[in-house]
RNA sequence: UGGGGCGUCGCCAAGUGGUAAGGCAGCGGCUUUUGAUGCCGCCAUCCGCAGGUUCGAAUCCUGCCGCCCCAG
């Protein structure tokens, strides 16, 4: 109610409010419901939160989220997690959650007239994302800290903090779509498919999927940029966040070789197939499957990719790209989102970006149990450490860690 | 040191008189809330060195240097 009556005095608010306004029936008539942030139940009456909690990051689409949460009426509590403190964080671009992005967030509470509070979660965030991080790279697997981060900081400990707070819900700036259907709350993509950031959240369960909102699932992401401008908030020409937010200029070896020195070991490359010594490498952390470049051999008529990577003898066996093409892979860790479809084929998107394959589950998803998929048509590039996220149309259904690969046979 | 062959960008390699292809590697960029892939661009004023012939040579001639093979 305190960012409602904010919001009512500011000055070129009854102009806002009327496009905020059409923002809402635009999502009703999508996805059913007159409130993205209510409950989504098909037809029936809403329950109108009176707590919310934003996680705002310092970006535009937490921001806008907050925006929308105010203009719902409810109460609003901003939090940020201060998640690492490196000083070349600072003023830099497409950070997250660290120096300059807290104050944004704390900037863009103020101009809404929100509660706004910044916890310390480095240490956390450390042992849960980071120190994996470095682990996954060094064991020769290629990790994706940004889900580990969803499924930890994000979904876990700040859900609970949400909580604890008393909130009705946990609203994201998660370019996803939370629908209820018939057997509880389903996980969609994103109706702007360019941004559609569902393959991070893969990892989402049924519980913290009844807590979060995801208001910008329903938004053109244009049009959220257009929000945050018309809301007056700083950050409306922020630019997008890219890259993994604590590897301050793209360069996460080093990173790595901070944490783990030891990833810096050097080792052989040799030929998948003929074990042939092609070259050396300077730690197996600087690769990854299906990888072309920064393997420095040269004089072939045709490229070299990464095939596997053999942590245990530091090895780094490399092969022409038909040697890529996987059939099959294994996934552990398993999570599994609503109903598993049984007559309705099943896609599985094993990177981000990536349209999404035919594939055979052939086993059950969930509970973190194994699994494993086997696709329809050869799929290149798979590396283990990444997420195999299976969709049932726009559906996100589960997914699970890619553990191993099985090279593609006819 | 007799015979033969070869020396063109980091690597492979086309080009045998008309003014240096291509591939691999590398570098830069685009794309991208993971790592990659992909795409685009850049990358030998110079062809082992020194002379000569010619309007003009990496391409012809001579010498030298280096490497390889065969023969000792």
């Amino acid at each position: 109610m305190r960012a409602f009556l904010a919001l009512m005095f500011l000055p070129q608010l009854a102009y806002e409010r009327t496009m905020l306004t059409s923002v809402y029936q635009g999502n009703a008539q999508s996805a059913g419901n007159c409130n993205p942030f209510g409950q989504e139940t098909r037809g029936a009456k809403q329950s109108a939160p009176r707590r919310i909690v934003v996680a705002m990051s310092g970006g535009v689409d937490s921001s806008v989220v907050a925006g929308l949460a105010a203009a719902s009426g409810a109460e609003v509590i901003g939090i940020t997690l201060q998640l690492y403190d490196y000083g070349a964080a600072t003023g830099r671009k497409g950070a997250c959650c660290a120096g300059d992005d807290i104050r944004d967030a704390r900037a863009v509470a103020d101009r809404l007239g929100i509660a706004h509070y910044v916890f310390d979660h480095e240490s956390r965030f450390r042992e849960d994302v980071v120190d994996r991080f470095a682990d996954d790279y060094l064991a020769g697997r290629t990790p994706i800290p940004c889900i580990r981060c969803n499924m930890g900081p994000k979904f876990t400990d700040l859900l609970a903090m949400a909580r604890e707070l008393g909130a009705d819900c946990l609203a994201t700036g998660h370019y996803v779509r939370r629908i209820e259907g018939d057997a509880g709350p389903e996980l969609h993509r994103a109706c702007d498919a360019a941004r559609d950031q569902s393959y991070f959240l893969f990892g989402t369960t049924e519980a913290q999927l009844a807590f979060l909102r995801f208001p910008l699932g329903d938004i053109p992401k244009p049009e959220v940029r257009r929000l945050a401008a018309e809301l007056g908030l700083a950050v409306a020409a922020k630019p997008d966040s890219q890259d993994i937010c604590f590897v301050p200029d793209g360069d996460y070896a080093r990173v790595v070789e901070k944490i783990r020195p030891e990833g810096a070991a050097p080792g052989e490359i040799v030929h998948a197939s003929t074990g042939a010594l092609l070259g050396h490498h300077r730690g197996v952390m600087h690769y990854t499957v299906g990888q072309r470049r920064g393997l420095d051999i040269g004089g072939l008529p045709e490229p070299l990719y990464v095939t596997a990577l053999d942590a245990p003898n530091r090895r780094v066996l490399v092969g022409p790209r038909a040697m890529l093409a996987v059939g099959r892979a294994v996934l552990t860790e398993t999570n599994r989102i609503g109903p598993t479809p049984q007559d309705t084929p099943i896609t599985a998107k094993v990177r981000s970006l990536a349209k999404p394959v035919s594939v055979l589950l052939e086993a059950p998803l969930g509970d973190g149990a194994a699994t494993a998929i086997r696709f329809l048509q050869p799929e290149f590039g798979v590396s283990p450490g990444q997420a195999a996220v299976l969709y049932a149309g726009e559906r996100v259904i589960g997914g699970g860690w890619i553990e191993s690969t099985e090279g593609w046979t006819e």
